[in-house]
DNA sequence: TTACTTTGTGTCATAATTACGCAAAGTAGA
DNA sequence: TCTACTTTGCGTAATTATGACACAAAGTAA
């Protein structure tokens, strides 16, 4: 790690990671408690230092792997930090960025780096390392404001789920009560989704397979359609 | 310049600028002519490198100064771009502002590095070095929705403006056309903007200095304020 | 003073949002 | 399978926001 900091004439580049998951009706933050100094044995972000021929996805997706486990998952860039002081070890720029998961289909693991990692109901993380609090509140920020206009979000959900689900979700991201019957109206108006067999009697019929794995997990089937 | 090329553990960090004016009814961009290689005598955005003790607004002020000369100007970070071979010198990675100035109140001046500093509007902008045509559309948008929600754009302006103006500008940005009246109402509606001294006749008596500055400029007396 | 331009205000039709009622469909226990 | 209960789908009415346009008052320049 410390041959980021060979380099005297440029600041270091890294990557912080705020990791979204929906579970148990909370929005959650994976949060990573560091085995070595600075902050050690606090809670920060995933993060790491860029090599120099990777580009800031392919770091996001590697410190993924390496610090939690996860793979493939919904990616954006949020912001650049770059306060003087905001990494003790020296002149470090943050290009943070968010991340949306959904904590069912994938098993997280901390690697070798820390002690442990943990999903944090957004409203209980506890005081973060370096400037984190700072970006993780930007990071919840630019979600709650995304949601209202793009279909983000279904990725903390699973492939299939019911409006009900998608309702919970809404209300739980935003902090806010929504009206179930005009949310629903707006989501399958909206072009973002497809709905498909909005009939229970119909999806009965047409899908009973599908229709007896709802019994367990009380999924309709609708399908994520971006617009072009 | 060559120093920040000294590593070669970290990528290079750089800032580039895209400084929109607003003139003649044009929204317009500030572009710099190179007089060194890369993209020698191609039209490409100010922009520079990370000396390591500043701070990314420091830099972006810093080049703002000396390749334009404009100062104290509106500054928003836009988003940081790293494509691999986006600068044929190396690995540069750009965490890319944009600005927004009146340019009737500032003079601008090519610093020595350029061999010409100039206003293009943004439908007449020509083939820019570098990713630099992606960065400009990318701000081009951002300003665009932003300017919806937020008012940012004040700056493009006079410090007291007309209405009229401020509608020419709202519709020269988004490129639409706007009812005047149905625009006044909801500027005066809007929380952003307190309007006084509305009645053209009440301003005559209450501000005749301003009333008279107002004959030539045509402005009204609209003051900005940023909601909490 | 007159002819013309700019600015301020209102009105009406249409669309979007919100707040509910209610019945059909599904579920679980006896 | 009957019953009591929960969840889901659809509708309707009141409120609010938006868009299109008329018109008169104020300003301007000859």
């Amino acid at each position: 790690m410390s041959k980021a900091f060979h380099s005297y004439k440029n600041p270091s580049l890294a990557v912080d990671l705020v990791v979204f998951g929906y579970h148990d009706r909370k929005l959650s933050v994976l949060l990573l408690n560091r085995k070595e100094e600075p902050f050690k044995n606090s809670w920060t972000l995933p993060g790491g230092f860029l090599q120099i021929e990777e580009c800031l996805l392919q770091v996001c997706n590697r410190i993924m792997k390496t610090k939690t486990g996860l793979e493939n998952i919904y990616l954006e860039q949020l912001y650049s930090f770059d306060e003087p002081g905001r990494d003790p070890r020296g002149r470090v720029i943050s290009v943070a960025h968010y991340a949306l998961v959904n904590p069912q289909r994938f098993e997280v693991v901390a690697g070798n780096m820390a002690n442990d990692v943990q999903w944090f109901p957004v409203d209980t993380v506890p005081q973060l390392g370096f400037d984190h609090d700072q970006i993780f509140g930007q990071a919840l920020q630019r979600l709650k404001s995304k949601i209202l206009y793009y279909p983000v979000g279904f990725e903390l959900l699973d492939e299939t789920f019911t409006m009900t689900e998608l309702h919970e979700l809404y209300e739980c991201i935003l902090g806010i009560s929504i009206d179930r019957r005009n949310f629903r109206r707006k989501i399958l108006d909206s072009e973002y989704i497809i709905a498909t067999g909005t009939k229970r009697e119909g999806l009965k019929n047409r899908h009973p397979d599908l229709y007896r794995f709802n019994k367990q997990l009380k999924q309709n089937n609708f399908q994520l359609h971006i617009p072009s």
